[in-house]
DNA sequence: GTCTTCGGTAAGTGATAGCTTACCGTAAGT
DNA sequence: ACTTACGGTAAGCTATCACTTACCGAAGAC
């Protein structure tokens, strides 16, 4: 998931995606690559579950899955949890070895 | 930033040091990989001002950078922000053009 | 029916990214 | 002073990955 996002191309397209859905001729109008390349991006983006598609007469609309993004979301929270647990423990340790404000 | 986390080495050490700072070498323990890839991947978690280092006698200790961290937290959110409007007007359209459940 | 639009898939290519080993600098211990 | 511990950097290799063109299937327009 992190690793369908750490691309720049595929991260344009999820971007542009996050304004709204879109056909993906239209998506490749805005990028400078082809359009089959933003096919097998959108199938990676698909594949990790941050997009959905659907077929609306001959054209193919793609959209940001409200699922995979909470999926990010929480998974980024799990970082800055812990993280900040790591702080306070940090801190508090500092706290006791210096409480001497002298040096 | 978000390329920096895409790889999974970088995102298992970023997810060790969630947990406290840590030496080089003490990561690279708890990794399939030699020291000095651990070390490359850490430069590149450096530039991107995910983690930060100093030394501590002969070695190096890196942390997480709480600001690199909230940095990214606000890229998450402007996704999330979007596409959750993105949602709201689709859902409106949406009803506008059969608020007959009948089928 | 035919034609056109749209887009997914296959095959092939080139660049990049991650890994390794080898080497060197720096700081502490003796 | 010498030795050891620790880790950053260089050089080189390999595999992966993003991209291209070519092709084909599916759905609407005529």
């Amino acid at each position: 998931m992190m690793t369908a996002l750490g691309d720049p191309t595929r991260q344009a397209i999820f971007d542009r995606l996050s304004d709204g859905p879109s056909p993906v001729g239209e998506l490749a109008e805005g990028l400078p690559i082809s359009r089959p390349a933003v096919s097998q991006h959108l199938k990676v983006l698909k594949d990790v579950g941050l997009v959905t598609d659907h077929r609306e007469g001959t054209r193919r609309v793609y959209q940001v899955d409200g699922a995979g993004l909470a999926v990010l979301r929480t998974y980024l929270d799990q970082f800055w949890q812990r993280s900040l647990a790591a702080f306070e423990k940090a801190a508090s340790e500092q706290k006791g070895k210096n409480d001497d404000p002298d040096d």
